[in-house]
DNA sequence: AATCAGTCCAACCGCCCTGGT
DNA sequence: TACCAGGGCGGTTGGACTGAT
């Protein structure tokens, strides 16, 4: 079984499109609009390509104000906080970056940004021995997905530390929850640990018990027991955080009481742009001068349905 | 000069969502 | 309410390009 395809494969051009395509497409488009059919609309021009190949041209390259490459630092900034707040929804990344696509953003953070800020696989401890390149195998179904990690670590390296896992020792540094999402994650705690003001465990957790919870195994390098300093939160279903990370867990969306401030906005239109231009000292991952603040709202995904007005907005043209 | 590996990015694929009937 | 078509989106692919050997 499986779903039709959306127009006869057989007949449609595939490939490259020509300089004369471009003109037709874009001809039509300035002068009647998609007419919103993309489907139709080949046919009606003449184009023997696809619609949808048609509305991601149109959307990607012909469509007017769009910039390619040359991504400045604060779109940088703006992208690195929004994939660490909502994740790899790029089309919800490109609204807040005018001219940008999301094809583009896509392409710029697999290829350039996330080694940028993730950095590459290093020997040294630098980065305590998390690589990037790591998280991309490893039967990934058994853990995290690969874009809640990614999150995990950019969120570790916003906090300006070199072992990720002193993130968990300082309990200053952890991420301010909205009160909802703060119950929420309590209930994500063994009973014993479900201290409101502190989030601390009662006692030093087992070598790697943070990672290796659940038998959730991670692909990074578990520091010796004796890097872990009492205070780890501890948490019970790493599994769960993922889905808190990527926001599948119940009760915390649409409910406007719920719509805190847009902390990454704030920071990157505001004067507290500092803590998040931490990868200016990506050569030598000296991140010990950045912002103690606590740049990385959790409840900032709740943020999303303002966004994806803001994407009507920058895709209704 | 030839080959290989790595990088980049345009374009495609296929699933999910939504609105119309 | 169920079904269907089209739109939207994230993930992936393939080819061009570049640099290293």
């Amino acid at each position: 079984m499986g779903r039709a395809p959306c127009c006869d494969k057989a007949s449609v051009k595939k490939g490259p499109w020509s300089p004369e395509e471009d003109a037709k497409l874009k001809a039509y488009i300035e002068q009647h609009g998609t007419g919103g059919n993309w489907i139709a609309l080949p046919q009606k021009i003449g184009l023997k390509r696809c619609g949808k190949s048609c509305r991601l041209r149109w959307l990607n390259y012909l469509r007017p104000n769009i910039k390619h490459g040359g991504f400045s630092e604060e779109e940088d900034t703006i992208i690195c906080n929004l994939y660490i707040s909502i994740g790899s929804r790029w089309s919800v990344i490109a609204a807040q970056l005018p001219g940008r696509t999301d094809n583009d953003i896509k392409n710029y953070w697999n290829t350039k940004l996330k080694k940028k800020l993730l950095g590459k696989p290093k020997q040294s401890n630098t980065n305590n021995g998390i690589s990037p390149s790591s998280t991309t195998n490893e039967d990934p179904k058994e853990g995290l997905s690969n874009s809640a990690l990614e999150r995990i670590q950019l969120h570790m390296q916003l906090q300006g530390l070199h072992n990720p896992l002193s993130f968990y020792t300082h309990p200053q540094l952890w991420p301010k929850l909205h009160p909802m999402q703060e119950k929420k994650f309590q209930s994500l705690l063994p009973l014993n640990n479900q201290n409101p003001n502190h989030l601390q465990a009662t006692q030093p957790p087992k070598e790697a018990d943070f990672f290796h919870t659940n038998s959730v195994s991670l692909p990074y390098e578990i520091p010796s027991s004796g890097e872990l300093a009492s205070g780890v939160h501890q948490v019970s279903n790493f599994v769960q955080v993922d889905e808190f990370l990527n926001d599948k867990a119940e009760g915390f969306m649409s409910q406007p009481e719920q719509v805190p401030e847009f902390d990454c906005f704030k920071e990157v239109g505001g004067s507290s742009k500092d803590s998040c231009m931490w990868w200016a000292a990506q050569n030598d991952h000296d991140m010990r001068s950045a912002s103690s603040s606590n740049s990385w709202d959790s409840s900032s995904v709740l943020q999303s349905e303002l966004m994806f007005q803001d994407f009507e907005l920058g895709y209704n043209l």
